[in-house]
This record gives structure tokens, sequence and C-alpha cells, in this order.
DNA sequence: TTTAAAATTTAGATTAGTCTAAAAATATAA
DNA sequence: TTATATTTTTAGACTAATCTAAATTTTAAA
């Protein structure tokens, strides 16, 4: 029943890790991949050992930890998810950055392709909009937000074109 | 660093089911339980345990499970956000209602009570619209979805009265 | 009321992910 | 180049959550 396939959410976050480790120096190593993810490197170790039997990371003794195709496709993955909920988190919702950031970290492994798209989509439907600035609704909300009043507007009521 | 009340994914899933039976059946049983999240009684047992030493849970041997009130305070919690959740994606992103649902189970963990907070306020904030139907916007979102096309509105330039 | 069936509990094994501590290898500095 | 410091690896322990199998208790039926 269960995809064999289907990784941990703790694995997901290695794959990341070294992923963005390795766009931000250039290669990953497992001192800096503990330290990001705050545990230990033995525990980075084992993690590694896992990840490489299922063909998603190379590493050889002593060296730079790096992933395979599949592996790099995987991080990837893994990172837009969290870039659109982070997007959406602060965009939409108005959430403080940093908060954000955490919390994109927590849903990022929770959320199916399927959600990613819809979001994904939903940006792309406010971008294609004609004018450069934001939606009106968003406008609204964001005054809601601060205020608690609801600025009237009749772009709720009319027509659509 | 870590707070020692915070529960695990797999401890909120039960007290968030022993909520729902009690709600459907007025009481929860072992069985029920394992049978609601897949697994033996044996696991239920031990899950019961833990949450009767946190003082979440009430149990006698070869009894109903209850909830006392931190307990189901907890799980009411958890209830809201997997509601707000579902709402998002089933009324937002126009998912269907059988994969939100248990999309909306996986995420229910992650998202921080701020979040919860701001999705909730973004639900009465379109209430509380004057019309009745739903915001522009969201009806546009869903021309877009099936058509992939994006008809023009003007309510998305013009200015907040 | 005794017996059979169903549900619950206990005991003990297993797995994933972590840790500590010690050993081994590599990098750095004198 | 040798000694020291740093990093990585290994070995083995621990915890949370699960399982199986067996024992116990409760429920239902004969």
């Amino acid at each position: 029943m269960n995809n064999p396939l289907a990784l941990s959410a703790t694995m997901e976050d290695y794959l990341e890790t070294i992923y963005t480790l390795k766009e931000e120096n250039g290669v990953a190593r497992v001192g800096e991949i503990a330290e990001k993810l705050n545990v230990k490197s033995s525990s980075v170790n084992s993690a590694i050992k896992q990840l490489t039997d299922k063909n998603l990371v190379v590493h050889e003794k002593y060296g730079y930890v790096g992933l395979t195709k599949r592996g790099d496709k995987i991080a990837s993955e893994i990172k837009d998810k969290h870039n659109i909920l982070f997007r959406f988190l602060t965009e939409f919702l108005l959430l403080d950055p940093k908060e954000a950031e955490k919390e994109a970290c927590c849903i990022e492994h929770s959320i199916s392709k399927k959600t990613f798209l819809r979001l994904t989509k939903f940006f792309k439907f406010l971008e294609e909009g004609l004018s450069t600035e934001k939606p009106k609704i968003l406008q609204l909300f964001e005054v809601y937000i601060e205020t608690g009043k609801r600025i009237q507007c009749d772009c709720e009521t009319q027509e659509i074109n």
C-alpha cells in the first residue's frame, strides 16, 4: 500500500539541504549539512548512507556530498514547494518573512503535487493580470488585517466582462 | 529548546480521532480508533498510555476512551486547523474534496496558530463582503483553472473607494 | 450459566532517526 | 614534515511508533 519510493520528511530535508548548500557554496559537506539541520554529523552520515542506497546522493568517504540526477530533481521539487508556500504565506497571508520561512519548511513535506500546482497557477493567474499593482481583493485584505475594517469596493459585485 | 508540551503529529492524530469518534458516536473505543488510523489496537494502547500521562486522555481498562478538558481543547484546535485548510483547498484552490480531505489531514499538523488565524481571517473577510456571490477574483480564477484563459475585469485596476 | 467470539491488553521485536563517544582520516600550522 | 586541530566515520545506545503473537477481559449466544 505504501509507496516504497516515498521519502520521509526527514530524508527530504537532507536532500533539500544538500541542494541549498550546493547553490550557496558550490559544494556540500557533512558538517555543514549537520549545522543547517541542527543534528550531529553522525546523523548526517547515516542519512547519507540511506540516500546513497536509493541512488539519490553520491558521496565518497571524507569528501563532498553530491546529488544524483534523480536526487537533484527531487530536491528541486521540494524547493519549489517551499518557495510557493513562502510566497503564499508572505504575499497573501502577509506573515512575517522569518516565520513564513520556518512555516514553509514544515508544510513543504505535506503538500501534494496537485496543491503545489494549483498554488503555482494562482500566482501565475495574478501575474497575468494587466495591472502592475496587487489585485484589489488583496489590497482590501491588507487593510482588513491592519484595521479590521472592510472597505467597500464594487469590484466584488460587478459582472465579469 | 524544544517545547516539552508539544505533541507529535502522531499524537495529534490520536487526539483528533478520539474527538471525531465522540462527535460521531458519542463514545470512542480502542478498536475504532485503530480502524480510523489504520493501525493495530496495540498501537492505540501505547498511544493512550502516553496521552494519559500527559493528562490529555482518560481511559479505564477495557472501557471507553475519553478526553480531558485540556485534551478536548487541543483536539478541537487541530480540528479547526483541519477545517480551515479544507475550506482553503476546496473553496479557493478548487481541489477535489476527497483529496482536500487527505491533504488537510496532513498539513494540519504543520501550520502554526498564526497561519491558522490568518486563514480564518481571510474567510471572515470574504464573508463580510457585501455581495452574496464569490469575489470576482475567485470567479476569474475558476475560469482560469478551467480554460487557462484570464478574462479581463477592471476590478483589478480600479481605485479603492 | 457456561462457552465461544470479539475486543483489549501485555510482552517483546522491529524500524527510523537521533545521540554520544571513540576511532580514523584529513587539513592546518609550527 | 611532524604535531595539532578539525572533520568525518564507526559503533553502539536510546526513543518513538509501529507490529505480531499471546494472554486477558468483556460481550453475546447457546
